[in-house]
DNA sequence: CAATCGCCATACTGTGTCGTATGGAAGATG
DNA sequence: CATCTTCCATACGACACAGTATGGCGATTG
């Protein structure tokens, strides 16, 4: 039996796929917690219906948290991680092939694929129009990505001043695609979200 | 319990300015909503807050409306109507002035100037994600929206297929904007929104 | 003037949720 | 084996809210 995390001794801790771990830690609650953000809103985000999806009571959770601010703290310092994570990862790239890779940008946060992350950005971005913590996440993590895609259009060869509008554009226009519902407007719509990209990217 | 109609003498009922009304009818209660709705969003449109908002208790609510959902529809079909008449009004233009008339449409979305507005526009669309009724509602609207925009992008010598590119590209970006904090991202954003606007519209 | 009607207040039930207090089971430790 | 620690269940109190029932007040009407 191995343990997963190398801090307490805690023996039964099967991380195995299928298996329902015996014990839960914080960790566990707040991907969980992530989960049900995602499909209902912080609205929808309560400790009991929470500790229902987890197979356990509340009294576990107000174990392993203060209150429900506490996991709503952890929730959004977890996206931010990640956030900054992924496009991290997503701005590599060697240089000759940034356009290619601000079209993979946009491909990546398309509503079709990433589905469930998109439902998160948006549960937060909503989240933040209420709650002054989430807003400061929600800027520190929008001006990390304008900033990595800017530098993206800037080593493209364009301008500050228009590698910055780019960099906006993009942003926002991959965010306001998500929050609309446009399915029936065409039917090659795969083409409009091309000519959409290159307008973004290209020179 | 019929839907109120012109046919009720209704005597003390002033509209003047300052003075609250004595009475409030079912309009009364429906714009109500919407400015609890922007600031709290769906989540936050409870009855008795509602009421209390007003300056009355529940007892009045429940004899105007049959439930909290017969509020919701109410505000839902007012908001779509609103949006129908005012996009209607915001894309009418004489020929040769299209280009202008889509300039002034990203600026009237503008998160700085109809900020309420805004905000109704965001919570209805987060409430479209978990209501499949909010969910058709948008989607009404949206297409209402580019279709419109669509005729002006053709009127100004654009083909078909790129009219619609451009259209879904002009309101993704300005929900997409109002989405975001950006804030310091740069210190003229008025430039870099023009830059964005030209884009859009420009040949 | 009496009866009615439109509009609202009050009181009540029921439910969902937060947070706490306390007990209990199972492994760790001596 | 006895005890302690970790993690969770159960029970409880407090509150917010939806919806109902009923009573009351002013204005209208016959």
């Amino acid at each position: 039996m191995e343990t997963a995390a190398v801090k307490t001794p805690n023996t039964a801790k099967r991380t195995a796929r299928g298996a329902p771990k015996a014990q839960l830690d914080r960790n566990d609650w707040i991907e969980a917690a992530i989960d049900v953000l995602a499909k209902g809103g912080v609205g929808g985000l309560r400790v009991e219906v929470l500790a229902k999806t987890c197979g356990v009571t509340k009294g576990s959770f107000y174990w392993h948290f203060k209150d429900r601010q506490d996991l709503l703290s952890a929730v959004l310092e977890r996206w931010r991680e990640g956030r900054i994570r992924d496009i991290e990862k997503t701005t590599a790239v060697e240089p000759g092939k940034e356009r290619d890779q601000l079209h993979y940008v946009i491909e990546v946060y398309g509503a079709s694929r990433n589905r469930k992350g998109m439902s998160i950005e948006l549960a937060v971005r909503d989240w933040a129009r209420h709650d002054a913590v989430a807003a400061a996440v929600v800027e520190a993590v929008d001006l990390y990505r304008l900033e990595c895609t800017r530098k993206l259009f800037v080593r493209a060869g364009m301008t500050e001043a228009e590698a910055k509008s780019r960099s906006l554009l993009l942003y926002a226009c991959v965010f306001g695609l998500s929050l609309m519902h446009y399915d029936s407007f065409d039917q090659q719509l795969p083409d409009l979200k091309q000519r959409i990209a290159e307008r973004i990217v290209s020179a």
